[in-house]
DNA sequence: GATGAATGAGTCTTCATTCAT
DNA sequence: TATGAATGAAGACTCATTCAT
C-alpha cells in the first residue's frame, strides 16, 4: 500500500491512492511474471501480485478479468517483443559463419538468457501440463523459429565449407538446449545453491560457443 | 501453503534404512510423482493422489503424515536407487575414455533420462522456488555429483591424450544440459506437441554424442 | 448485506417537500426500478443502475447515498403519485354501484397494474424478507386503503340492494388478488413464457370484472 | 454446530461431528428453502443455509456442486411429490361439480398453499428473472396443469347444466390468482404485518369458495 | 458536479486434514 | 487398517463505496 499512515505533517496531504490507469498494468504484469516464475501459477496468490505491484487485489481485477488471463498476458507480453528484438540483430548480420554463430549464441544470451524472457521459458515448462496451450504457443512462436535461425546459420557455413557436415536440425536441438537449460536453472536450482557452487553463465556461456565451434571445425581444412 | 521456509522441511537426508515396512504403497508414490511431474506440487490434489493409486484419501494419511512429506518421499524414494545403477556402471568401466565418455551419456539416458528419474528433475526445477531444500538436496546428491563423474571421465581422455584440453568443469556442466534439457522437455512441452515437430530422443542423444566427441578431438593426433 | 433490522431503514414517510431539486436525475430511479423489479434489490448492481441511466458509477452517489437508499426512493417516488390519480377517479364518481365497481377494477388496472407501479409490487412482495418496513408502508399506505376503497364500493352496492349481502371485507382480499397477481405475474412467470400460453391482461380483465358481478348479483331482484 | 463446546463429563465423548449421509442433504435442502424464500437467492448465504442445517460450509458441497444447484434441486424436489398428491385427490373424485369444485380449492389450500409449496410459489416470482428456465419449468408443470385441471372441473359442470355457460379458461386463470396470492403473501407481506390485519387464510378461503360457486350458478335453474 | 480508478469487506468455492465409523 | 463424511482455513472473485482527478 502507499502510505496509508496519516502523515506527521498535517498541512501536507498524502492521498490514499493514486490514479495511475497507464502504468498499472506493466506494474502489474511485472510482479505476477516473478511471484509465478518463482511460485508457479497454483502456488502464486493474486494477494501478493497485486501487493507487490503496490495495489490491493480489486484493482488487479480492473486490468485482468481472472487469474488465467493474467497468466496468458504474462506470457504473451513478454515473449514477443523481446524476442523480435534478438532475431533482428542475427538476421541483418554479414558476418561470417563462424562469427555469426557465435554471435548468435551471445546475442541469444544478452538478448533471452539474461533477461526476463528467462523467467518466462522457466514458467512455461513448469506449467506445461496445467497451460498446454501456453506451452504449444511458446513452442511455436518461440523454441521452433528460434531453433529453425540457429539451423540456418549452421547450414550456411556448410554449405559455404567452413563448417564439417552434420545432422543439422539435430544439432541445433542441442546446441539450444545448454542455453535453455542454464537459463531456466538461474530460476530454478541456481538460485538455491550457494554461489560458489554455481557455474558462472559467461564461463558457461565462452566453454559453449568453444566446444560448438570445435564440434564444427571441418578436417578437411 | 507450500513450505518454502528452509527449516520446515521434513528431513531428506532420512537414512535408507529408515524406511517404513514393506508394504507400504509404492503405488502412492507412484501416482504422486506422476500428478506431481505434470501438474506440479500446488496444483496436485491428493485427492486424485489417492484415486490413482486405488485408495482412499485417508488411507493416504496412514502413510505420509501430510502433503509436503509426500513430496519428499516422492523425490527421496526415486532419485537414489535410480541413481546408484547409473554410477555403478560408469565406475566399474574400463573402457577407453572416448567409449566410456559415450557410454556415459547413453547410460544416464538409459538409467535416467528415460526412468521416471526424468520427471523427478522437471519437478524439482518447478518446485525449486517453493522447496529449495529438495532443490539443494538434488543439487548436492545429483547434479553435483554427475557432473563431477563426467568432468572425471573426460580429465582422463584428457590425461591420456585422447582428448584436447578444455575446461573441464565448465564443459561438463554444458554437456549435461542437453540431456538433462531433453529430460525435462519429455515431461513438459513435448508431451504438447504434435509428435511430428519433436526431435526423437534417440537421435539427439546420438548426435549430441558424436558433437561432444568431435568437440574433444584431439588435433595433435 | 441487506438491511433487514427496522429501525436501520432510512424514512419511508419523508415528506414530499422534502423532495430534492428538481434537477435529480429521474432516470436514476427509473433505471433502478427496471433493475430491481427484474432481478431483485440483492442481484442488482449499482454499476448497472448507473449505466442504464447514462451516468457513471460515482454520479449516483451524488444523489443517493448509498444502494438501500436509492431502493426507498424509488419505493416512495412511484407509489404516491401513482395512487393518488387511481383514487380520485373513484372518490369523485356518482356512477351506480355495478359500474362504480366495474370502473374500480379497471381503473385500478390501467392506473397501477399496466403502470410501472405493478413492477414495485412484485418488488415489495419478493423484498419484504430484506425490507419489512417498506413491505409494511406499503401494506398501510397502498394494499390497505386500495382493499378498504374497494370495501366500501361493494358495501355501498349492498346498502342500497343492488349487490347481495357478503362478507365484504374478505371479498375485497379476495378480489383485488387476482389483478395484483396478474400485475406481479407480468413481471414475472409471464414474461418468461411463451406469449401464446399468457392470458392476455383484458380477456383477464374483462372475465373478472364479469365474475364479481355475477358473483354480486341480488337474488332477490 | 452440534456441540463442539467440550463436555463437562470427561469420561463422555462428544462427537464433534456425525456421519448422516442420508439425512444431509434433505436437512440442507429444508435449510436453504427456508432461506431462499425469506431472503431471495442472492441475499442468501450458503454459510448460513449451512449452519441452519448444522453442518459446516464445506458440508453443502458434498452434496451440491454450487449455489444454483442447490437452488434447483429446491424447487426440483419440492414440486413434484407435493403437486402428485394434490392431483390425485381430485382426478379420483366422482363427486357431483359443485362440490368437487370446492373440493379443488380446499385441496389445493391443504397440499399446496399451506404447505412448504407456498414458499417456492413465492420464490419462482421473486427469482423469474434470474431463472427463467426455473420459471419456465414451473409454468409449464404447476402452473398450467394445475389451471387446466380446474379449466376441467368447470368444464364438467358447465357440460352437465350445472354451471353457467363462461370463458373457462379465463375463469380458471383469475379462481387460481387469490389462492396463489394468498400464498405467496403469506411468505411476504402478510409476515410483516401485524397478525390483526392480516385475512385469516380459513376466511379468505371460505369466501372464494362462496364467490366462485356463486358466480357459477346458473340462473335457468 | 461528474468521473471512474482504487479499495477492501464479503461471498463462493476448493482442498488438506481430521476423525467417526 | 481403511474409508469417506465432515471440517475450516485459504484463495479467487465481486461489488458497494470512496476519493483523486
Amino acid at each position: 500500500m502507499t502510505a496509508s499512515a496519516p502523515s506527521a505533517q498535517p498541512g501536507l496531504h498524502t492521498p490514499r491512492w493514486e490514479r495511475r490507469k497507464e502504468s498499472r498494468p506493466a506494474e502489474l504484469l511485472a510482479a505476477a511474471l516473478d511471484l509465478f516464475v518463482e511460485r508457479g501459477y497454483a502456488a502464486t496468490r493474486l494477494d501478493d501480485v497485486a501487493s507487490r505491484a503496490g495495489v490491493s487485489k480489486g484493482t488487479l481485477y480492473l486490468y485482468f478479468s481472472n487469474k488465467e488471463e493474467l497468466f496468458t498476458a504474462v506470457v504473451r507480453e513478454n515473449i514477443l517483443p523481446l524476442l523480435a528484438r534478438f532475431r533482428e540483430g542475427i538476421e541483418r548480420s554479414d558476418a561470417e559463419p563462424a562469427a555469426l554463430l557465435e554471435g548468435f549464441f551471445r546475442a541469444w544470451w544478452a538478448h533471452v538468457g539474461a533477461t526476463r524472457l528467462s523467467g518466462i521459458a522457466k514458467l512455461i515448462v513448469s506449467e506445461a501440463g496445467n497451460f498446454p496451450d501456453v506451452a504449444r504457443f511458446f513452442h511455436e512462436e518461440v523454441i521452433h523459429p528460434t531453433g529453425e535461425l540457429l539451423a540456418l546459420v549452421i547450414r550456411r557455413g556448410i554449405e559455404c565449407g567452413d563448417f564439417r557436415p552434420l545432422d543439422v536440425e539435430a544439432a541445433a536441438h542441442v546446441w539450444m538446449a545448454p542455453l535453455v537449460m542454464k537459463a531456466i536453472s538461474s530460476h530454478s536450482i541456481d538460485s538455491c545453491c550457494p554461489l560458489h557452487e554455481q557455474m558462472p553463465p559467461q564461463r558457461f556461456l565462452d566453454t559453449h560457443v568453444e566446444l560448438v565451434l570445435a564440434a564444427l571445425r571441418n578436417p578437411r581444412r
